[in-house]
DNA sequence: GCCGATGGTAAGTAAGTACTTACTTTGGCA
DNA sequence: TGCCAAAGTAAGTACTTACTTACCATCGGC
């Protein structure tokens, strides 16, 4: 009663050519590929048989180990086409005019709403990560490796330039991109994975990208008492745990 | 090659009695609820068999369905005893004094080391629940529900409070919630998932708590030409996608 | 010292699971 | 037209899975 596949018969997302008909190996292939994501991505790798696979392309279990030798194959297939494929977004060439330009507001609006942007529309990709993250496949730490540590340096590099400018507090910058990354993988979780229609909180990707960069540059204290804003890193009083009045 | 039992033999967390030893029916069920709380946060629930789980407890698999009807159950029983026993963090209380003195340092950063904190001492759970979101468990919901809504009406209607009060910028609250929530939940999920071993970044809980507080109550920024702050919510200039110099 | 309740097990079963084999259909082209 | 390589399948195989059954072992009370 819980497993349903989502096309009993007719195939979903046929590349080239009409449902039912006869595919080239090429498009099959892609399109057994195509539909293995969307399953993955609904219910892991343990929890996805090759049986529902080939039923949801619309053929037969022997199609989909002709093109993928095991399924251990077709995942890492998924994955690799998944982070190589050119929809994979580039954090360099997103951001790299504002970069030169050192508009600290841009570089981190930029960033942010091709993030949002991305992961709104390919949904699926987030899910796969996390399952593979989770399983512990070795492809989470590629794209880890590849992807993560790139925006770290990226973006941790320039702020280190602007508080040599004298432009930003001095915080460690790895724990400002932990920040600043942090509300918008977050943001983008929530939509994606816990709270899909949106009920504790509404908002358009561009609002949210210039929220959390408005936030992250200038915080959200008025009162002026309360911030000391020299070019040394702020001390917190104590620990903080228990200041009367 | 892939799958190896924490012990093969000998029992794991045995609450009241020596290994290999007989035990009451109560002792033997809260040590197989505890075994299979790890295998199910290392591999999710359909990544874990049944077998697996009586191997770890060092019971055979009928001692497994003797205590719970069916696997499903046993982990329903295991979400419903992570989310409800006392060693679940219960923000209001963790925050009282600091709301009610309207100290916005002691409040965020209070709760950041909280759940900092916690997530830390229990990475168990945040797997368990990740696990259980993607595969869209109820229990998922339900912590969501009764955990993570409360938490956004409490620091969101603090936060309302204290813009009434002119200490904060008009951001709508939610948004504030969501961006220190993120920096929180997404620091605990490198920590835990993505980057065990603290190679980004390296840092205390309680250094992170204080850092993400000062971000978001004071920002990053320094020149005080990039900081229009008044009452009404900050406008970002245009789109922010080409500014020249 | 034996007895019933309870902790515990060995050895199943039926329904999957990933993966294979031996076979049939089809479309393009010489 | 006829042929053959490649697309496709039905029906397996060997193994694992969640779950059962029928049977022991041990402990406390009389």
């Amino acid at each position: 009663m819980s497993k349903e596949i989502a096309t009993d018969k007719a195939p979903l997302a046929i590349p080239n050519q009409a449902a039912g008909g006869r595919m080239t190996a090429e498009d099959r292939k892609l399109q057994i590929l195509r539909v293995a994501v969307s399953l993955f991505s609904q219910r892991g790798f343990g929890g996805t048989t090759t049986k529902e696979i080939a039923q949801a392309a619309g053929v037969s279990e022997a199609m989909v180990f002709r093109h993928f030798a095991t399924k251990q194959e077709l995942y890492s297939a998924i994955l690799d086409h998944k982070a190589c494929s050119g929809d994979s977004m580039n954090p360099e060439q997103m951001v790299a005019e504002a970069l030169k330009q050192k508009d600290d507001r841009a570089v981190f609006e930029q960033l942010a709403l091709g993030a949002l942007d991305h992961h709104e529309c390919d949904p699926e990709f987030q899910r796969l990560l996390l399952h593979s993250a989770l399983e512990g496949h070795e492809l989470a730490e590629m794209f880890f490796e590849k992807f993560v540590r790139r925006v770290y340096e990226l973006l941790g590099g320039y702020i280190a330039d602007r508080q040599r400018d004298g432009a930003m507090v001095k915080i460690d910058p790895p724990i400002v991109v932990r920040s600043f990354i942090g509300m918008i993988i977050h943001h983008s979780l929530n939509n994606n994975l816990w709270d899909p229609n949106r009920r504790l909180l509404k908002i358009s990707n561009v609002d949210a990208a210039k929220h959390f960069t408005d936030i992250l540059l200038n915080g959200i204290s008025l009162d002026a008492e309360s911030k000391p804003r020299k070019k040394t890193s702020r001390k917190v009083s104590g620990n903080g745990l228990s200041r009367k009045s």
